[in-house]
DNA sequence: TGCAAAATAGCACGATCGTTCTTTTATTTG
DNA sequence: CAAATAAAAGAACGATCGTGCTATTTTGCA
């Protein structure tokens, strides 16, 4: 019933036909993923990386050309499992309110029940958010990706009838994304217990704010 | 009209009796915080901050002996400016939902408006959510007291009236908490455009939802 | 098995970091 | 004005940062 872990190793044998070579940057890329959900992706540090990894810094080095290429490989890697673990299995449910529901709490169990490891999508909007360059691109990009997700399951849950027909759906949206944010900010850094119920809570009440069956 | 920014100089007459050290520290601490907003508590650093203000590291260094004890001074500057231009303003208004709107107004025009100064409450959230230590600390306890000043009006609310008797203080702190994260990251790191429009739907929303006369 | 190519290691660079210690300069006080 | 004190500068430290260059090792293929 567990969802895996977004630090999680990947399946070995899903790297069995590569060279050796893509096969450990794989896994340079898993364990960096794991240390910037931890001190964030401007934490991230290739002698950190290369120590966690057994490896020298520069043959760590060597698989990206830079930092900023290593800082976008792990935003990628993220971007893939979020569509893995939290868009995808949501998709197997019909449109409208279950779907809309499961991208929820999928998303929810990713910023709270792993509370050993932040969201990427979260601590990287505060440390890019007012600077340029192709990370920020690439973050902003992932986001803006599965916000627009969210938005696209508003509107079928207003096609499905189960919500408005006249709801607003990038407000729908803008309050979903606003409980998210407050969960991780209550849950990840007050440690406030209950703060998965209020989540829960504010879902509801945004159903039937906006004519949703509960 | 216009609030004061967060990081604009302190009023040079009201440090007038100090000793000259005093006032350097004043002007280091006012200095550093500008910098926090923009590039966060742990991207702060000593020899920038010396550059700024055009003095030696050393001479910034000694007012603080450590980098821990800055960024602690830092927290508290933040905290007492906040105090002044978003909770003391909003006590001249009458309890209920008077002074619940202009506390969340004033917060608001805080990540919003002043797009350019970041709110170190939301990124030193995520720079220190999985930290321990004094910085941690005085972060955390700053913000706790502010949230407990927003149930307390969510409270006085209900007292007045103005809320339904049985609605739960800290979901709505919670919902509203929300709001204002949602805002600052859609603002501040998308870019969004009317995000300042869905916020306040937002709160009219939870208004709604919880008894309050629009 | 041998050879080309790919992967990794080793080392050094300039820069910046927080911090300590010593010296010089400003300020306050008697 | 002089002595005492506070504030600021200067220089150096070990550490870590990202990155470039050159060897060495490992791999894949004929």
């Amino acid at each position: 019933m567990s969802v895996l872990p977004l630090h999680s190793p990947r399946d070995p044998i899903a790297t069995k036909g590569q060279q050796k070579g893509q096969q450990t940057k794989a896994a340079i890329v898993d364990a960096a993923l794991g240390l910037a959900t931890q001190i964030g992706l401007e934490g991230l540090s290739i002698g950190a990386l290369a120590e966690v990894m057994r490896m020298s810094k520069s043959g760590v080095f060597a698989h990206f050309g830079s930092r900023e290429e290593l800082q976008i490989s792990v935003v990628r890697e993220y971007h893939t499992r979020f569509e893995e673990e939290v868009f995808f299995p949501a998709l197997q449910l019909p449109r409208g309110l279950p779907r809309l529901r499961a991208l929820f709490n999928n998303w929810m169990q990713r910023t709270s029940i792993e509370i050993d490891s932040g969201c990427i999508y979260i601590s990287g909007a505060v440390e890019f958010d007012d600077r340029t360059g192709p990370v920020r691109d690439a973050l902003a990009g992932s986001v803006r990706t599965w916000l627009t997700a969210m938005d696209r399951a508003v509107v079928q849950a207003k096609e499905a009838g189960h919500l408005d027909a006249n709801a607003d759906e990038h407000q729908v949206a803008f309050e979903i994304h606003g409980l998210i944010l407050a969960l991780h900010y209550e849950a990840r850094f007050l440690k406030t217990p209950n703060s998965v119920d209020r989540a829960h809570q504010g879902f509801a009440n945004i159903l039937k704010r906006f004519g949703g069956a509960n």
